[in-house]
DNA sequence: GTCTATACCGGGATAGAC
DNA sequence: GTCTATCCCGGTATAGAC
């Protein structure tokens, strides 16, 4: 029997350890992307040595892996949120995001310069992007086709060219407030465009 | 006294290597971007040696802004073609930009995977990328308010505004399609955007 | 202007002790 | 599970001949 204690055990050390690893690796793979992190910087980073790191990862690649699912948990967590709400309400929830956001803009910045990283196919990354965007693409459109069925979005708009619309503009905003924060103000940005997306599906509507 | 022949010179041969290695550099960078191509890699597909290379650009970071500052000459030209148009008509030419991109897939893929890695302050390219954001949207805003003064567009939204979130779409759908070209069209998302643009633009216009 | 040769560093990854 | 030591490759860049 292994008895669960109070203390952390030798497993719970570990997973915490990994933990620690993986936020050093998202923070580094952030600010430099991932061909552009040495396993040594990430090392540095979680005070531990090269081959300790890859003790838990196995190599450079799987450690990329375990930041990329650590984002995804963070990205599925605000969906669930988000589904959870009046349909209604989830174009006010917009800004509320990009306010979120704003406060981890290491997260934001990881997300963008991974995907970039991964447009090759072959990449390590592009599977899994390829992948999640297909099911974002489709969880929005499906929101929108709720919408048209409860009368509150016109009918005449394709939910899924609508859905790549949507993800493409706050990619985009993403992209260019990342760039340059002192030109782009991303709450701001991004109410302006939940108001465009609001009047856009309802312009015309009876 | 250096006479111009028909024959090109010495120095007309060395341009002409130049934009050779530039060519190859772009292609190297679109597939793998700055940090994951090798000097050997661009010497090796321009047909010179690493050596040779670096006579012409000095290091890498001077290949890179040769690299950009081609791509800019290239949009550039673009953009003065829109200017030429109609103003009523260059929404209508979103699309035929979608089809030539689409075309030059290379080009749209290195502007996607350049600006990602230049998200960082301090890195090459990251100077340019903020100046050239923050041209284009002063040039897209402009033409926002020649379209509301002309009776165009709906007067109560900020041109501003408008040009980042125009841009931000643009963008966002490129990396959509570049990422996945079986699920993304990109030629008819942007047709579409362009109407949801027309609509939104005059959208309870008199 | 392009080459060969080479310096020199930093990269990822492994072996094996503790 | 973490370390030290080490391997070997590939990276950028320079020196100097032609």
């Amino acid at each position: 029997m292994t008895p669960s204690r109070q203390v952390p055990g030798r497993q719970e050390r570990a997973r915490q350890r990994r933990e620690e690893i993986i936020t050093a690796a998202g923070e580094m793979f952030a600010r430099s992307g991932y061909r552009g992190t040495s396993l040594a910087d990430v090392a540095a980073r979680a005070g531990i040595t090269e081959p300790g790191l890859l003790h838990h990862f196995g190599n450079k690649a799987g450690l990329l892996l375990a930041v990329i699912e650590r984002r995804d948990l963070d990205s599925e967590a605000f969906a669930l949120e988000l589904l959870g709400m009046e349909p209604s309400g989830r174009l006010r929830a917009l800004p509320e995001f990009a306010r979120r956001n704003k406060q981890r803009a290491g997260l934001a910045k990881l997300f963008t310069v991974l995907v970039a990283e991964s447009l090759e196919p072959g990449s390590p990354g592009h599977e899994h992007f390829v992948d999640r965007y297909r099911s974002m693409r489709a969880i929005v459109a499906e929101n929108i086709r709720s919408a048209q069925a409860a009368g509150l979005a016109r009918p005449d708009v394709d939910p899924m060219a609508k859905a790549i619309e949507i993800l493409a503009t706050l990619d985009g905003l993403q992209t260019q407030w990342l760039l340059d924060p002192e030109a782009v103000d991303i709450v701001a940005t991004v109410e302006s465009y939940a108001r465009t997306l609001e009047r856009d599906l309802t312009c015309g509507l009876p």
